[in-house]
DNA sequence: TGTTGGCACTCTCGCATGGAGAGTGCTAAA
DNA sequence: TTTAGCACTCTCCATGCGAGAGTGCCAACA
């Protein structure tokens, strides 16, 4: 009975470390009480798990056991004579030792990849769709945010008229970014001295960053000057707008979940989404591309969402660009689905990169 | 005693016409319980309205009138023995002809621009600006829709290599959209080659729309006509992209109404504002540049937004690109506030578009 | 005729009560 | 070690009651 275990699922934390050891009838009742508890949101009686589960044993045996993970941490009684909830510790187990192989089904990713080559091929499209998917596979809220380019390097500039003295600057950043500014110049320019400009610049400028810009200003004059400080300043920015950039889906799906019933636990949790600001707490320290993280409950930093689990993974391409996918919920979500989704989203969209790459 | 009146409010359904004579007392009182009721969220009773408004007469005077009212269909009564509370059409009332300047103050208007001037001088920066800045004056939900080119017509065209046989197309559209797409050719292309055909389409095409660009794929062959074919693809998509791209803020703000306190109504209307698909459902079909339109509590047509209201506003340039800026709120919301909100960013959305457009 | 004080009536809300039901913890027996 | 039995605890729901708020109406008054 025992499902396929699954370690690569481990936060930070070290909690692999000080996980209980349990016995087998043990783990048994553990992982029963969290998916009862996972099902419905209720505090899992003895009696109940003993009939759904077809469980071999009385429920006064279930009690005794019951009783011995409570005393190990892994969980809890709102009153006395209610049935047992896991506590932050008891999903922890159950995610490092517990859980089915967290895997989209076949068909599902067939559904999903198929609808990502569908879309346009843009990569805000591409963002929405991820975030609109993870959203729809896990049921819980998701996040998705930009690529961001590891030096955000240039690749190309286009600077396109727009009245005598206003152009609009367009940078294809590497990584295929494409980055937009509207600029007045001091002095009117030309439709051919724009397209001009805007070769020469693609040309010599081609792998510059935000810095190596501010130093080539100072060899030009004029209109060439004030766009090349121009493209600094949007290579510059460009980190932080990309951290406005971030796609939100599902917030409804988190919305009917019984523990936001009331009061304004809900309204700070969308509060603290909606702050796109604060959205560097969220995201896991260090990760690797591909691997999933997940803060369960008072595992993750941020206050406000206590009761609230986590699960992210990064994606990107090895010394390129970096981007997230995650999906946030009630400690009382389906891993499994969401580590699943998750990781299958963050595959695809590393795949989408690699393309807008080039490699 | 009397404010400024404001008829330039009107919305559909032809209210003005229906709306009821009243007498200086009684226009008096609905101001007052329509004040007090916005204010409070609770039922308002005819004592509380003499001592907090300093009414000239008895609480028995004010039942007299406030019956009066009920029976003219402008207030309510949740049961026998509670105070009053204001209907759809008491709202309309109010709009109508109580409500003070919609307007908002000097220095709020000063640091709004300001902010707009401040911000990235970039499409997506202003969308987001808006949103936020609706949000916050208006303490309600905002919707901004990005603006959309009448035509779509092109003006800029430039292909960037990303592969040998992978291009990266940027399409800077009349109005200052920017619409990029990655393209498969299915033979190599050199760089000099690709900058050749974006300067050409970017003279010959300059001005044309889809259906134009379909036209004139017959023309062209091999590389160029992949191109141009995937060009007349992004414009026809251009309004269903835009559709998609609509900006939302300030959730948290709706959340905390006690009128959304449980239930799965405000599941709903999260979801029905995640929904993009939807969202034309919302936006009032014909609308001056500059005009603000309110739909109160049923005068909107959608069902899972009955009980809130709508206030939107419609930027843009004459015969130009048209967007739209809103706010959602329950029916109980600050009007003035919001009309003058929404009227204030509309005309800087206007004002950014004119500049991008180049008038 | 319009206004007002007085008063009965109604409805909600909060609180306490009590019984039913669910579930545990403990003990003693198998 | 497991289990049956049983007392105990706690929630939940329905009921009832009293207080309070507010209206509607009537009769008196200016």
């Amino acid at each position: 009975m025992e499902q396929a275990q699954q370690r690569s699922n481990s936060g930070r934390g070290g909690s692999a470390a000080d996980l209980p050891q349990l016995g087998p009838r043990q783990r048994e009742i553990l992982r029963a009480v969290i998916r009862e508890f996972i099902a419905t949101a209720e505090p899992v009686a003895s009696g109940a798990l003993v009939r759904r589960y077809r469980l071999a044993v009385s429920p006064a045996t279930v009690r005794n056991e019951l009783a011995l993970l409570e005393e190990l941490g892994l969980l809890t009684h709102p009153h006395t004579s209610a049935g047992r909830v896991p506590t932050d510790l008891g999903y922890r187990y159950f995610l490092e030792s517990l859980m089915p192989e967290a895997m989209l089904l076949p068909d599902e990713q067939l559904t999903v990849s198929h609808q990502f080559q569908q879309a346009q091929r843009d990569t805000a499209e591409w963002l929405r769709l991820a975030a609109s998917t993870l959203a729809r596979l896990s049921a819980e809220a998701s996040i998705v945010t930009p690529p961001s380019g590891a030096r955000g390097a240039l690749k190309h500039v286009e600077a396109v008229p727009i009245q005598e003295r206003r152009v609009l600057l367009v940078a294809v950043l590497e990584g295929g970014a494409v980055r937009q500014q509207l600029l007045d110049l001091s002095q009117p320019v030309t439709v051919d001295e724009l397209r001009a400009l805007g070769s020469r610049f693609t040309d010599e400028q081609a792998g510059a960053d935000a810095q190596r810009l501010r130093v080539a200003v100072a060899h030009e004059r004029g209109t060439a000057a004030e766009i090349i400080g121009a493209l600094a300043g949007m290579l510059a920015d460009s980190d932080a707008a990309r951290a406005r950039d971030v796609y939100y889906d599902g917030i409804q799906n988190i919305l009917i979940q019984p523990e936001f019933g009331q009061g304004d636990r809900i309204r700070e949790m969308v509060g603290m989404l909606e702050d796109r600001t604060r959205l560097a707490e969220l995201l896991p320290p260090e990760l690797q591309d591909g691997e999933v993280h997940v803060a369960i409950g008072n595992e993750n930093r941020v206050e406000t969402l206590r009761g609230c689990s986590l699960v992210f993974g990064r994606y990107g391409t090895p010394g390129g660009v970096v981007g997230y996918v995650g999906v946030v919920g009630p400690t009382r979500m389906d891993y499994a689905r969401s580590i699943g989704a998750v990781r299958y989203v963050g595959r695809l969209m590393s795949d989408l990169v690699r393309v807008v790459e080039g490699n």
